[in-house]
DNA sequence: TAATAATCCGTTGTATACAACAATCAGTGA
DNA sequence: TCACTGATTGTTGTATACAACGGATTATTA
């Protein structure tokens, strides 16, 4: 069996990169490090009371990941995004969803195999046709939707592809459910939420009839309504900060 | 200016870590180190006359990079690759380098700044004709293909994509010249270099015309000539050795 | 003989010591 | 007053010391 499944208060070999690594991802997510600053290591040492060899550990997997760039003259700086970034990011998981959606349906998975997105898109349309949609239907929504996007990507049975678009998802504001708060609070949100489970019904239905490029093309315009909440985030600084990691986000300036 | 241009003898601040990476990659790919064999550090230390510290960080990237696994226990392995990672990897480059291609074309780059990869076309195009392609010429074709391809990346101006694309590039395997030389040996070998070639110029003119769809479409189709050279390369394991990175592959038993 | 318990060795993850370099600041000279 | 030089401090990259854990080997018992 799994080691220590009771609490999951595993003590892992490396407890200590992996506490560096999660303070030090949600630090720079927080903006408590704040863009284009230097990491001081031994800032880092006292914060979290950890030594450095497990902080530089965390840094050059947060390198890796794109949240810090590796200064030449030595350390790190944590990155800031343009929004072109962003756009390009959510283009790009846009695109990776897209193979992933084709492949899953030039498959043709089985019907075992389809249950759990079934069950999945199944839950969201109850939640959807709710009239009101308290705070814990929000939550549920977002794991609901993690979900589905989580499946599409097993669907395609590629642990290549799986870990491209893992990769993509570290950027925090690339991920499916980066914009649902600013959505939320659009006039125009139930709408919104109909149009992506609409999206998410004919991808389903795509991969079971094995139309390969009507799933490619769905996945690819249901990205595209992330795009459009970028606009509207982009449009209001305040709204920046309500998205995960919008602090470090630095608009380019407007003309 | 930039620094220490002269002999490139700069010595840069993490000069060891370098070393590693570089030294740990190449064993790697040599199959020096044997695909599913944990990479015993002070092995290392000895073999490079470098310490712990920057081997450690080097193995933190190959992990990154996808060359090693993390071994729950402690420690790194060396990964070994299905021929269905391979064809992901490659298919996966395919599907980014046509996003690329796209959104090429769709930028509408003006004339300066296709300059470059027309000229790199061009020299492609003289190189083809020639009767009898030397060890030279083929040398001359990997460097131009691998700056067509650098190029086209370059052209969609997103640093997310080239990142991404990049990364999938570090699995040697997934190169655009990756199988030449297998290809090279083909008696079809001249044939299929006119092909890839008529490839790059469709591509060229589909951007300088905005055809972005056109574009994509032809990167995508010309990634499959790697997938082409990957099945004839399995067939044969000899063949598996000229191939970089060719020890990490470990064949599915054939039915 | 086979299975289990105990011990030893090797290896990893972490902390720390140290040396080289960069940046800052004070001081001197024109 | 300003420029330039020198020293000083702080920070990084590297090496090493150490402790805990895993795996293997041996010993013991049913």
């Amino acid at each position: 069996m799994s080691a220590g499944s009771a609490t999951s208060d595993d003590k892992p070999r490396n407890a200590q990169t992996v506490k560096a690594l999660l303070k030090l991802r949600e630090m720079v997510l927080n903006g408590e490090l704040p863009p284009g600053e230097r990491v001081a290591e031994l800032n880092i040492v006292e914060r979290l009371g950890v030594s450095r060899t497990p902080i530089r550990m965390a840094l050059v997997r947060l390198e890796e990941e794109g949240l810090v760039d590796c200064l030449a003259t030595g350390g790190f700086v944590v990155r800031e995004f343009s929004d072109q970034d962003i756009a390009d990011s959510i283009e790009l998981r846009g695109t990776m969803e897209g193979m992933a959606a084709r492949r899953a349906a030039e498959r043709r998975p089985d019907r075992t195999e389809l249950a759990e997105i079934r069950d999945c898109v199944g839950s969201l349309d109850t939640l959807i046709r709710r009239r009101e949609l308290s705070m814990d239907d929000f939550s549920d929504y977002i794991r609901l939707n993690d979900r589905f996007h989580g499946l599409l990507v097993d669907l395609a049975a590629s642990a290549v592809l799986k870990r491209s678009i893992e990769r993509i998802l570290h950027l925090p504001f690339a991920s499916p459910n980066a914009f649902v708060f600013v959505q939320s609070e659009l006039p125009e949100s139930r709408e919104i939420l109909s149009i992506a489970q609409e999206h998410h019904r004919s991808i389903l239905e795509a991969i079971e009839h094995g139309e390969g490029g009507r799933a490619e093309a769905l996945a690819r315009e249901h990205s595209r309504i992330a795009q459009r909440n970028l606009q509207i985030a982009l449009s209001n600084q305040q709204q920046l900060d309500r998205i995960p990691g919008g602090s470090l986000i630095r608009q380019r300036e407007r003309a």
